[in-house]
RNA sequence: CGGGAGGUAGUUCAGCCCGGUAGAAUACCUGGUUUGGGACCAGGGGGUCGCAGGUUCGAAUCCUGUCCUCCCGACCA
């Protein structure tokens, strides 16, 4: 049929690749590195930026709008910031394409169309909104300044995978300058528990909160904040991470304010960011064989109903009752879909809406009619139930919210049981190498242990968990003192 | 960026070694029978063989270059 998926168990990337493009989330494109959302996959992206996006703005935040372009003498400001990214970044160094002279209907770029100064396609847009945040900011009156944007970013990576890591994508910024170092610190953890919120609850996948290494940490941060989500595979996925900025971008850009009693200081800053990654991520936590499972809360359909019936007559009366359960359904806020398409039969669409992750599929036919009932199958658990007609609207919107937990226990059972706790080194990399998942351990908090660990386990240190238990213990390396454990996994 | 594989109909692929003007399945269109887990019969349309050069009487096939994709690795604040 052209629509089997490759087996999880047999090749998970091939799986992952599979699922993408048959599920139509997205397309390769003519464009190295970049890829095409397609409108299933970006109505889903559209869903989640909707529930993003009004957390923001309960949190008090308000969206602008930055350019995409950054001179380099702005990008270069920062330092710290600006070597991170260096490697990556995209150059426009010319503004005009001519005709070839040598050849008809070719382009050539224009020698004589050189910048003075090349721009920097953003990877990340902290230098060009923090040289005007220079000139909003004067007074303590000004602040806090609490601004998101919901952008494109280029990052030009060797490797690229769908949704997971590609040259282009779309993602939200917030950027925030304070008055007070605390102000600060706090706005970051609220934007971490945002986050958390977002994705366990709406996404389904559940996360822990921690703190990155120096050697993990945002180029620029003083503190980067993270949630870390298990994939199927067991490697660790960064979900989304809050950066505690200190007054490095205020200093790099010379954004002072006077407080009231009229002594300048240098703003305190953050900046957050979640991104279509998250899309990569959801589908890995919770997708099977058969293709997407997608969580309720952001499903772009939640519902499908399918018509079962013998000749035009049997098809009027279907349509009829499932134009009443339509309405009823939209009244009560539910996203569904007749799919009364003639050129597919009962059994296709079954296998599509599937592969689509649908979460409740209706399907309808004389016989049910006649005993007043539905058959009602969902996603998450392949179960079919024959329900009674009367009040379906209401039971499926329950069987939705049933769904969402469950998706969130079962993904929240998985990742529970991949943590372990491991106390030497061969047992770190027999854990990694047969379970994997998070591996839980001492470290001497080091950054050389950390390369070393890395460089022979492949394992990051995914973070220090917030709220982590202080307990002694020894470096699984060097066996040096530790005071606590930190979550080790190989990652995305 | 290194190693490997690949690009031929909308899709999945065969044909390439050994050069002779492109094929299957599926999808699509028409008509009919069907419809409770990826229907069947009959007929039909559809491909500058990734792109650009070269060799040749003749190139999907041989040679060179280039673009794109996948897998593994390096890299990834």
């Amino acid at each position: 049929m052209g629509k089997e998926i490759t087996s999880r168990s047999q090749d998970y990337s091939q799986w992952y690749n599979d699922l993408i493009l048959k599920s139509q989330l997205a397309d390769y494109s003519a464009v190295r590195g970049c890829m095409v959302i397609k409108p299933y996959g970006f109505a889903l992206w559209e869903n989640m930026r909707d529930v993003l996006d009004k957390m923001f703005k309960d949190t008090g935040h308000v969206n602008a709008y930055f350019p995409l372009f950054v001179p380099k003498s702005l990008f270069e400001a920062e330092e710290k910031n600006a070597e991170g990214f260096a490697k990556e970044c995209a150059v426009v160094t010319h503004y005009r394409l001519k005709t070839d002279p040598e050849k008809k209907g070719k382009l050539i770029v224009d020698p004589e169309a050189k910048l003075e100064e090349e721009l920097v396609v953003r990877p990340t847009s902290e230098a060009i909104i923090w040289n005007t945040y220079k000139t909003w900011i004067q007074s303590y009156r000004d602040l806090p300044l609490l601004i998101n944007q919901w952008a494109n970013v280029v990052r030009w990576e060797m490797r690229t995978r769908l949704f997971l890591r590609t040259a282009e994508f779309l993602w939200q910024e917030g950027h925030t300058a304070h008055a007070t170092k605390e102000e600060a610190i706090n706005e970051t953890k609220k934007m971490l528990e945002v986050y958390a919120d977002f994705v366990e609850n709406y996404m389904a996948v559940p996360v822990i909160k921690g703190i990155k290494t120096p050697n993990e940490r945002f180029a620029g941060a003083e503190d980067t904040y993270c949630i870390e989500a298990l994939m199927q595979d067991g490697k660790a996925l960064q979900a989304g991470t809050s950066h505690f900025l200190g007054q490095n971008f205020a200093k790099a850009f010379d954004v002072k304010f006077s407080d009231k009693t009229n002594k300048l200081d240098y703003v305190w800053a953050t900046s957050w960011g979640v991104s279509t990654r998250l899309i990569g991520g959801l589908v890995m936590a919770h997708s099977d064989d058969d293709g997407l499972i997608l969580p309720p809360r952001i499903a772009p359909l939640q519902v499908v109903i399918v018509p079962i019936y013998k000749g035009d007559e049997e098809k009027g009366i279907i349509h009829n009752k499932v134009h009443e359960l339509l309405k009823q359904f939209k009244d009560l806020g539910i996203r569904v879909k007749y799919d009364d398409s003639d050129n597919a039969r009962p059994g296709w669409k079954f296998a599509e809406h599937e592969m689509k992750g649908v979460p409740v599929r209706i399907a309808i036919g004389t016989r049910d009619l006649s005993n007043n009932v539905v058959e009602v199958a969902r996603r998450d658990t392949k179960q079919k139930l024959t329900v009674d007609i009367n009040g379906i609207v209401f039971y499926v919107k329950e069987l939705l919210e049933e769904i969402q937990l469950q998706m969130f226990n079962a993904a929240k059972k998985y990742r529970d049981e991949h943590i372990t706790k491991v106390d030497n080194w061969d047992e770190f990399i027999n854990v990694l190498d047969t379970k994997a998942g998070f591996v839980s351990a001492h470290w001497d908090g080091t950054s050389e242990t950390e390369e070393k660990i890395k460089e022979l386990s492949k394992a990051t240190i995914r973070c220090i968990p917030l709220n982590n238990v202080q307990e002694n213990g020894k470096c699984i390396l060097t066996g040096n003192p530790s005071k606590e454990r930190v979550l080790f996994a190989r990652a995305y």
